[in-house]
RNA sequence: CGGGAUGUAGCGUAGCCCGGUUAUCGCGCCUGGUUUGGGACCAGGAGGUCGCAAGUUCGAAUCUUGCCAUCCCGACCA
């Protein structure tokens, strides 16, 4: 009782920090718009990032670790990038404290350790890498480079939200370098599509690929790919992008490599990244009043067993059975938790792991062992059915299935709801106010979309790949457009 | 960064306006017992720098100032 959650209904927000914070994902810190990502958010966090890293690396990527801190003068080296970033930096200036002789026990800035050359905390690491790519490269037999690191970067950010915007966070970034324009093309929609597949299959949130417009693109990119996904108040969350970097940083950081004529080239390039953040896209995309949803393929814990019974006899025999499930469910792969902790009634368990989105619940009790049956509930539905012990295991593995598929249409039928065509103002602005996504045309000019995005809240995601090309009038000028793109009220 | 709100035990709160012994209540926690098929019950118990720091005062949870953190709205944001 004392974790009940505020409805979705009634405040949306605070809904999604209960989630958060009571279903143990994560935690205020005592550093301003920083989180502490609490171990079971942690676990379901290892659980994407292994699954990602395994797809990196089946697509021939390599991991490593590049510096923190970024030189000043290295940041800026590739202009764009470094004045997009401009605002949100964090600086090491000193490097080391003293005891404040004023203030007995305290310490202060030492101000004679001021650095020569101030320390950018990376807020993403091209420069830093290509800084170092410069010195890996000479032949077109280095190429591709294709590398990924896991690791924080901080963005001080004005307003923090929990998983969704924080001042540091977790993400993996790859950057990779090719030989010709057309392969590093290839290479920032391959990933694209690696992070769509993730998302949809073991995240079950589907995702809509396109193109950013320039306005919307990543700073210092020619072309900013990604993937959005609806939310469940009908906004957009970007839940990833894949950035063709052209040969900007190899020109800004003098990055030519021989090609097979022995004459210089610069290489291109491509950054790509996903964060914690997709964790907040999990939640908003599935969850309910009850709590957290999470679909199988990445859950923390996958199945959890409940017993009930009377007595320390009656405990025994459950005891007993449920061991077994436990290790026939083990060698199957599943991740599966036996609550014996005897100072909680099953209520409360039940409402506790419901919490926690834990896709698959066994109760077992005396009166099922008598009939060799247990009872089954699956999350996503709240549905239960009895199921006889000798098909258990097998019918938990179909169920596992069977709830990640049916997560991953819900919110497919979801979007399909919730998005639409407007062809004129006011049908736009109202269907934006219903929780829409709206395909409507645009004059493909960075004013035009400035000006919707200050009277109607709503930005351009993506210009979908495969669009349609369809002659029209644009949504707010009546100008000439030749195709339709997706506008939403986004995170 | 601007506007608004909040901060009292792990959580939720009363008290604050109008300063005055041992700071209220519920949940949770600990011990013992009875229980156990949707957030159990009885009895006993522990737990507090009243966000932090200065100030006013004989005396501060309460008044003043500064700071910190969180939430909401806006601005900002790959």
């Amino acid at each position: 009782m004392g974790k009940a959650i505020t409805g979705r209904e009634e405040d949306y927000s605070q809904w999604y920090n209960d989630l958060v914070i009571k279903g143990s994902l994560a935690d205020y810190s005592a550093v301003r718009g920083c989180m502490v990502i609490k171990p079971y958010g942690f676990t379901l966090w290892e659980n994407m990032r292994n699954q990602l890293d395994k797809m990196f690396k089946e697509t021939g990527h390599v991991n490593a670790y590049f510096p923190l801190f970024i030189p000043k003068s290295l940041f800026e080296a590739e202009e764009k990038n470094a004045e997009g970033f401009a605002k949100e930096c964090a600086i090491v200036t000193h490097y080391r404290l003293k005891s404040d002789p004023s203030k007995s026990g305290k310490l202060m800035v030492d101000p004679e350790a001021k650095l020569e050359e101030e320390l950018i905390v990376r807020p993403t690491s091209e420069a830093i890498i290509w800084s170092t790519y410069k010195n890996w490269i000479q032949s077109y037999r280095d190429l591709p480079l294709l590398i990924n690191q896991w690791a924080n970067v901080v963005r001080w950010e004005m307003r923090t939200r929990l998983f969704l915007r924080t001042a540091e966070f977790l993400w993996q970034e790859g950057h990779t370098a090719h030989a010709t324009r057309e392969e590093a093309l290839e290479e920032t929609e391959k990933m694209l599509g690696v992070y769509a597949d993730f998302v949809e299959q073991y995240m079950a949130v589907p995702v809509i690929k396109g193109i950013k417009t320039p306005n919307e693109r990543f700073a210092g990119a020619d072309e900013t790919y990604c993937i959005e996904a609806m939310m469940q108040d009908g906004k957009a969350l970007q839940a990833g992008t894949s950035h063709f970097l052209g040969q900007n940083f190899a020109k800004a950081f003098d990055v030519q490599f021989s090609n097979k004529e022995n004459k210089l080239e610069y290489v291109w390039a491509t950054s790509w990244g996903v964060s914690t953040r997709l964790i907040g896209a999990l939640i908003m995309a599935h969850s309910d009043d009850q709590g957290l949803v999470l679909p199988p393929r990445i859950a923390p814990l996958q199945v959890v067993i409940v017993p009930i019974y009377k007595g320390e006899e009656g405990k025994k025999i459950v005891d007993e059975k449920a061991r077994w499930i436990v290790n026939e469910l083990k060698g199957k792969g599943i991740s599966v938790k036996y609550d014996d902790d005897d100072t909680a009634r099953p209520g409360w368990k039940f409402a506790e792991y419901e919490l926690k989105g834990v896709p698959v619940r066994i109760a077992l009790g005396q009166r099922d062992l008598e009939q060799n049956v247990a009872e089954v509930a699956r999350r996503d539905t709240k549905e239960k059915q009895t199921v006889s012990l000798d098909n258990l295991v097998n019918e938990v593995e179909k169920l596992l299935e069977d709830i990640q598929q049916n997560m991953f249409n819900r919110a497919l039928l979801f979007r399909k709801e919730h998005i639409c065509q407007a062809d004129t103002w006011e049908e736009f602005v109202q269907a934006l106010d219903k929780g829409n996504f709206v395909m409507a045309h645009w004059d493909g000019t960075s004013e035009t979309e400035e000006k919707i995005k200050e009277t109607a809240k709503a930005t351009i995601r993506c210009i979908p790949l495969n669009n349609p090309q369809e002659s029209g009038k644009c949504i707010l000028t009546g100008n000439l457009s030749k195709e339709r793109v997706l506008f939403a009220r986004a995170y």
